[in-house]
RNA sequence: GAUCCCGUAGCUCAAUCGGAUAGAGCAUCUGCCUUCUAAGCAGACGGUUGCAGGUUCGAGUCCUGCCGGGGUCGCCA
């Protein structure tokens, strides 16, 4: 099964070589003139230029060739050489069943199944989650689903940030703050009369009373903001780092304890969002191949001495400007967040060995990832072009410079989802919307209110660009926004409610009226929206399917009176256009990571 | 200073391999609820695509320069 545009591509194609021309010249797209044609091929303006001939000449030929095909309305050449198509009514009534038949909806597996990685969320021990992690999560989470739909074997990784300097620093500040976190990082309670061993877990649990996130929260901020002004506190820190890394026992009990807090309260965030990771691999998971990975960097004599430290050089001759060296070991002797994301790769190949691994991670990082990819590279870590850095754009505030509170903090995540879904509830009490809903159904539907209008607003932008986010305007429920797409899935729901009800039933589609033309041609576009987020590795291709896939069905649903069809065949493939919609539409919310309610 | 990204309607954003009249939403204005959820639909208004050159039959898209904004440039991630 082909979506029309493939099926007209190798119609066109034909008439392309019977003119002995290259038939890839038949590409045929959507129409950028619906009032003229469904369809159009550039091609013959592109033959003339190879060709050197009149393009007008060469559209001749093939519209009369073409014409001839009843799956053809109309075959019209336009303008300088532009091949006009509109296909029969009888045509698009066929694809819509053939849709309609399709689990997936229209939407096309990749030719050949690949092993991916995506790694994305990026959460950090002893750092709630804020706004700078939205959009590697939603993105990540958003290409996971659509990596996954197109077919691929795809693993998606948190890769979770707990083993550079700041497990270093944390740890001297736990120390300095309070005796007791210093008696366990420094294992102080192994005295004579301590605990004995079977009762160690139990002690050392009541000395690390209070070490909570909201502690863990309060103490890296200062500690961090300490360590660039107080130069020894730095050393103190770094050092921490490498004996940690070294396994000093007190330091692991302390970091462990790190671990877990932070771990779950991410966890819990990461559920209300509607992420799941297959993976939780920490940067402490790759340490254990560092060893090995040093080697093996020796061995290639890619690791010289510089400075105190280990790096390997990855600059090229043809740089425009020279790219700095990965850090590999510092002065420290520790890990930086080079060395593990490396290894990393080291452990990746090993356990999965994924043919293309994708980082979903913010954009001002594109230095750091080519430094790791290309010591990959030279390393044979990974085969050349399989690592991607998706770097996406900072959310900005009002004022157009990147997010802050009105305090000037950073806004945790947890607040702005919280803010979210008040807005939701504000707007829905407004609306008389959910007023029959039970108050956990109500809860609910603010909550994926709340989601689709911070997720959509994230998505239909291109990754890559920066963009400004504005509540207000995201949860004002009108036009192009998440709400805007749950309630027309919710429209449908109701209406295929009712129509069970009184008993109708979806039947065969029979495409007439321009309402229902166009619904069709929007329902065929799925394929190429699917395709084009995959190759471009860019969600706003299916955001913007959904979007108008929504509008077109309310454009529909305003014209095509369905229970009230003038006959029963015409109500039956009307509630099949609608259902249609409907499947295609959840299945396009998914792949964002939206999801509607029943009622709203 | 070097280098990378961005600059599109009053605002927020799209734009397929370089193709026709650059599309949406918001805001403003005009219609449409005794009929399936009006968070909707139909329509109007709104543009020298930052500026100046170049390549091309054709440029928002490719090239050069300039202006403006942002990022990055070895031991933090």
């Amino acid at each position: 099964m082909t979506d029309l545009r493939r099926a007209l591509s190798e119609a066109v194609g034909a008439a392309f070589a019977s003119a002995d021309l290259p038939a890839e010249l038949g590409r045929v797209t959507a129409s950028d003139r619906p009032d003229l044609a469904d369809f159009q091929c550039n091609g013959a303006l592109a033959a003339a230029k190879s060709a050197r001939r009149d393009p007008r000449e060469i559209g001749a030929q093939v519209v009369a060739q073409l014409r001839e095909n009843p799956v053809f309305k109309s075959v019209e050449l336009a303008g300088l050489g532009f091949i006009n198509l509109r296909v029969a009514n009888g045509v698009l009534s066929e694809r819509v069943r053939e849709i309609s038949a399709d689990e997936r909806a229209g939407g096309q597996p990749a030719e050949t199944a690949r092993r991916v990685m995506i790694d994305y969320g990026g959460p950090n021990v002893a750092k709630p989650m804020h706004v700078g992690h939205l959009r590697s999560s939603i993105i990540g989470e958003s290409l996971k689903r659509i990596f996954r739909f197109r077919g691929d074997n795809v693993l998606g990784d948190a890769h979770f940030g707990d083993w550079g300097f700041q497990m270093g620093l944390l740890i001297i500040a736990a120390s300095d703050e309070n005796p007791h976190w210093r008696a366990v990082a420094e294992e102080l309670w192994r005295t004579p009369d301590g605990p004995k061993p079977q009762e160690e877990d139990r002690f050392i649990a009541l000395l690390l009373e209070g070490l909570d996130l909201d502690t863990l929260d309060r103490l890296y901020p200062s500690a961090a903001a300490k360590a660039k002004q107080d130069e020894e506190f730095r050393d103190r820190a770094r050092k921490a780092t490498a004996e940690l890394q070294a396994g000093k026992p007190g330091y692991l009990r302390l970091w462990r304890h790190f671990v877990a807090v932070s771990r779950k309260a991410l966890q819990r965030e990461f559920e209300a969002l509607g992420i799941e990771f297959d993976l939780w691999k920490g940067e402490s998971d790759a340490d254990p191949l560092i060893p090995e990975m040093i080697e093996t960097l020796k061995a290639k004599a890619l690791l010289v001495q510089d400075q105190g430290a280990q790096i390997v050089r990855v600059a090229r001759e043809d740089d425009k400007r020279e790219l700095p060296p990965l850090l590999v070991v510092s002065s420290e002797g520790s890990a930086m967040y080079g060395t593990t994301d490396l290894a990393t790769i080291l452990d990746r190949r090993r356990t999965f060995d994924p043919q293309l691994c994708l980082y979903v991670v913010d954009q001002r990082q594109g230095d750091h990832f080519e430094q790791v990819f290309r010591a990959a590279y030279l390393a044979g870590y990974a085969t050349d072009g399989s690592l991607e850095h998706l770097g996406f754009g900072t959310m900005n505030g009002p004022d157009g410079k990147p997010f802050k509170t009105r305090e000037g903090g950073v806004l945790k995540l947890h607040d702005l989802i919280e803010s979210a879904r008040e807005k939701a509830r504000q707007r829905l009490h407004e609306a008389g919307l959910g007023v029959e809903l039970s108050e956990v159904a109500f809860e609910d539907t603010a909550h994926k209110v709340a989601m689709a209008a911070i997720k959509f607003a994230d998505l239909q932008n291109f990754r890559g660009a920066s963009y400004i986010f504005d509540l207000d305007r995201f949860t004002s429920f009108e036009g192009k926004t998440g709400p805007y797409l749950l309630y027309q899935a919710v429209r449908i729901k109701s209406l295929l409610r009712k129509a069970a009800s009184e008993g109708a039933q979806p039947g065969l589609a029979v495409v007439e009226e321009p309402a229902e033309r166009e619904l069709a041609l929007v329902l065929d576009g799925f394929d190429q929206a699917v395709s084009d987020a995959y190759a471009k590795r860019a969600p706003n291709f299916i955001a913007e399917h959904a979007y108008r896939l929504a509008q077109t069905f309310s454009k529909f649903y305003a014209a095509c009176p369905v229970m009230g069809a003038d006959t029963p065949a015409q109500r039956a493939s009307r509630l099949a256009m609608a259902q249609t919609a409907l499947r295609q539409l959840e299945l396009s919310l998914g792949l964002l990571g939206l999801e509607a309610p029943e009622r709203m």
